[in-house]
Order: structure tokens, then sequence, then C-alpha cells
RNA sequence: GCAGGGGUUCCCGAGUGGCCAAAGGGAUCAGACUGUAAAUCUGACGCGAAAGCUUCGGUGGUUCGAAUCCACCCCCCUGCACCA
């Protein structure tokens, strides 16, 4: 018998990990009980889960730590359908086969969350396709639609926008997907006596549809709670950097772009996004909310977070090497790098390009460092020459010198006859090897 | 299918024959200030180092000149019709 952790929702609760629930009290005292089994689920919208889904998935590994039996559930049928929750807009359909694709990897990488053997509450990972695939349409008609009543369905909040405003609407794919999403929870109700479905608050509407839904179909008590969704204090979405999005697969975004993602974090976020990511105890947390507030100068919360963050989901090694990189270049310490430093840098996920010395003359400095990926346009190089924002190995390249690319990568600036490291602006770093 | 309204640069959204690479806002990037924060200020923001080149759903026209006018086509929205 695994042991329950009674305070689970007291931990949740503090950590502002709570947006709603179903049953007020009584899903506090059905928690505490006894062991329950939960799931969130995922859609396969692209071929890696992003920092957006942490906060889902890591309160299924918090519910497993407490002693519950978590299940992942990954969306190949719904990804097939895209959820309209809160989506301005209708989305294009992606093929079965891309579908399928992305499923497996979302399958993989949600499976290094949590655990598969630690008996009664070990983890599983579903794919709703399992039973969505095989069903017909007057089965799901029959059976599952007539216990929806369209006249609430169109007065959910989440659809709402795209039934009223004007110069939007709704397909009767989407509009479904609510059904599927329900008939999930239903089946995992019969299946795996799953009575508890969490996620992002923009769920609410097609959780508490399954609820419905497991009790009209099998006369089951099931609960739902939702997750806030997270947000920043200067308004802007959650998650995105000026190369995208942080993903959670280390070959979209390495472990070092994750890092300094995180270390970037707002000083009025930052404390939020500890209790909402990170798994330090609370006491821990408000300890370092004090000792910042305290302190002069720099906090040291974001360090913490970018380390913990870093550490769960890319692993120590995964930290070493982005704190490796991090050390060398934001500590001013350039010079001190050795030959093989600058190739572990290469490994550890610092940016990198290799350039052929003979090739150098054919194009603008500009040129190079869009094609490296260091800028979007040879327009922002030429800006951040103009303010002496470049620097090769060290060195201020003026504008006048962005046609003489051969110049600017001179050999004897080279670190050990071909390195050099680009600094564009304040943040941006690439190894460039010239061989 | 019919009628009406739309499709503008990342997003929102002005522009209805030249002064338009296209207002304004947001986002983004860079600089100053800082702590690899925030706020604020400054600059950039279709592509190009530049000369210049390419854009306003698509194609073809009218015109010295089109995002703006015309024709056809594609797509979206609303209503009506069809389904009955």
């Amino acid at each position: 018998m695994t042991t329950i952790d009674p305070s689970l929702f007291e931990d949740l609760q503090a950590r502002g990990l709570i947006a709603q629930t179903t049953g007020g009290d009584a899903l506090t005292e059905y928690l505490a009980e006894g062991g329950r089994t939960l799931y969130s689920g995922f859609d396969p919208t692209a071929d890696s889960l992003h920092i957006g889904h942490l906060v889902p998935l890591l309160a299924l590994k918090r519910f497993q730590q407490a002693g519950h039996k978590p299940i992942a559930l990954v969306g190949g049928a719904t990804g097939l359908v895209g959820d309209p929750s809160f989506k301005a807009a209708e989305r294009k359909l992606n093929t079965p086969d891309i579908v399928a694709g992305w499923t497996q990897k979302l399958k993989d990488q949600v499976s290094r969350f949590i655990d598969f053997e630690c008996g009664d509450n070990s983890a599983e990972v579903v794919n709703n396709l399992d039973w969505v695939g095989q069903m017909n349409v007057l089965d799901f008609l029959r059976d599952v639609g007539k216990h929806f009543s369209v006249n609430n369905m169109i007065n959910k909040e989440s659809v709402k926008q795209r039934i009223d405003r004007e110069g939007s609407g709704i397909s009767f794919t989407e509009f479904t997907y609510m059904l599927l999403q329900s008939y999930d929870f239903a089946e995992l109700y019969k299946r795996y006596e799953c009575t508890l479905q969490i996620g992002g608050s923009d769920q609410w509407g097609n959780i508490t549809g399954g609820i419905d839904l497991a009790r009209r179909m099998y006369g089951g008590e099931a609960f739902g709670m939702t997750l806030p969704l997270v947000t920043k204090s200067d308004g802007t979405k959650f998650g995105k950097t000026e190369s995208g999005t942080v993903w959670l697969d280390p070959d979209k975004t390495s472990p070092y772009a994750f890092y300094q993602f995180w270390l970037a974090t707002a000083d009025a976020d930052v404390y939020k996004f500890l209790r909402y990511f990170t798994f330090l105890p609370m006491a821990e947390i408000v300890e370092i909310e004090e000792a910042d507030r305290a302190g002069e100068g720099r906090p040291q919360a974001q360090g913490v977070l970018a380390r913990e963050m870093t550490a769960l989901i890319h692993g120590v090694e995964g930290l070493q090497a982005a704190e490796r990189i991090t050390d060398a270049l934001f500590s001013g310490s350039l010079d001190q790098l050795g030959e093989t430093d600058l190739m572990q840098l290469k490994l550890d996920g610092l940016p990198s390009s290799t350039l052929s010395r003979g090739d150098l003359g054919e194009k603008p400095l500009t040129q190079w460092l869009v094609d490296a990926g260091m800028a979007a346009s040879g327009k922002q190089v030429k800006d951040a020459l103009g303010r002496d924002a470049v620097l090769i190995n060290g060195e201020a390249i003026s504008f006048e010198r962005n046609l003489d690319a051969q110049a600017c990568f001179a050999e004897e600036l080279a670190r050990y006859q071909r390195f050099y490291i680009v600094k564009l602006g304040k943040k941006k770093y690439h190894l460039f090897e010239v061989l």
C-alpha cells in the first residue's frame, strides 16, 4: 500500500496551483481518503511539449508523489480534431500520419516525468485514439452525443467568442471536440476508475463535460480541478522568447537556452514561478523570497529557478552544460577558456556554426550573422554594429568593417586559430569555427 | 446557390488613384539606465551594407501612375435559401 499524503491539497493551494475545483471540500476529503486515479490530457499539436505544458504535467507528478495514480493521456484522436477552447480562430487540421508521429514523441516526453514502477500508483500513458479510433459514428452519436445539449455547449465561455464574434466561426468538427474529451474521461473512468481530471483553466468546460458524461454513462462520481494559466506580470505571453517557443525537447531548445529563459524571469514573476514549477518545499520558497527582499542588489530567486527547472527537465548533465556556458560567457572570463573548453561549449549547446575561411569574402558580416541565426535581418545587425553591440572575441566591430568579413574574422583575432565568439547585444552569443 | 460584409507588412488595425514600404497600437530587436530584472527614455522594425528590389488573398486589365478602379478566381464571416 502506498501512503497518501493528506497535505497535498494544502500544498497545491499554497502554491497557487488551484484555479477551480468541482465538489469543493468533497474533493479534498476524497483525495485524503485514499489513492485515487487522475488524468490530464496533452494534445499533439507539435512535435514536442513546451513549458506551457509543464504545470499540468508536473501536477501529475505532484499527485503521484502524494500517492495517487496518474494517467497521462496523449490525444492521438483529439489532436486530429483540434480544441477550440479560447482559440480565436479555427485551426488547420494536420494529417493523421503527422499527428501519429507527434503522438509518439509526446508519449516519450511525458513518460520521463512520471514513475511507472512504484507499485500501486504507477503511472500510465494512454492514447485516446485507442478507443475513439474504433468507434463508429452512429455509436458516437447515440451513446455520447445524446447526453449533450447543444444549448449548453454554445453557452460555454470557451467557445463564446467563436460564436458571438463577428468575423469568426466554429466548424462542427471543433465544436465536437468537447464531446471527445468528455468521452475520454468517461472511458478512463470505466477502464481505470479514474475519477479526477486536471488541466489548464481553459479546460474547465471540457472537464465538467466529462464529469457529467461519466455520471450519465456509468453513474460514476468524478471530479475536476483546473490549474492556473501561467501569466506574466507585463502581460506578454508566457513561454515565448525572441527565438520562439521554449520547448522541452533539448533538440529544439537547448538546455543552455532553457536555463537562460528561466534566468531572465522578471522579479515580479519569479516567486510565483518557483511555486508553480519547482518541487522545492513552500517553506524554502518563502525563505528565498524573504532573503531577496532583505538583501540588496540582484535576487537569488532567478538562479534557483533556472537550476531547479533545468535539472528537472534536462537532468544534472543538462544543468551542468548550461551552467558551464553561462559561466564562461557571462562572468567575463572569455580569455580563460581553453581550446577544449571552447569545443565543450559547442557540445553543450552553445549555438555555433562552422565557416570556411575562403568563403568569408563572399558576404558582408551582417549576412553571416543572419545566416547563423543570430538576428532576423541584416538591419538588426546593422543597428547593433552602429551601437558597438557586436563583439568578436571581445572586440567591438564598427559599422564600416561590415563589408570586410575577412578582417572581422582575421586570423590573428582567432582563438586557437579558428574560434570566434561573437556577441550580439547583451545576451546573444554564437561560436564560429572558421577553418 | 443568392445577398451583404471581409481578406493590408508577426498580431490588431488605418489607408479607397500619386505625398505609400503603407498611420497608430501591441509584440520583437538594439542602446542608455541596471542586476543577463522591472519601469522609463532613444533607435530599429518588408528584403538589401548600399545602389536598389519585392509587397497589401490570386490572376489579368485600365492608367503616365493602383493596396486603392475594373474583370475573373480563391478563402473567411453574416443572413437567406436548400434540406422540408
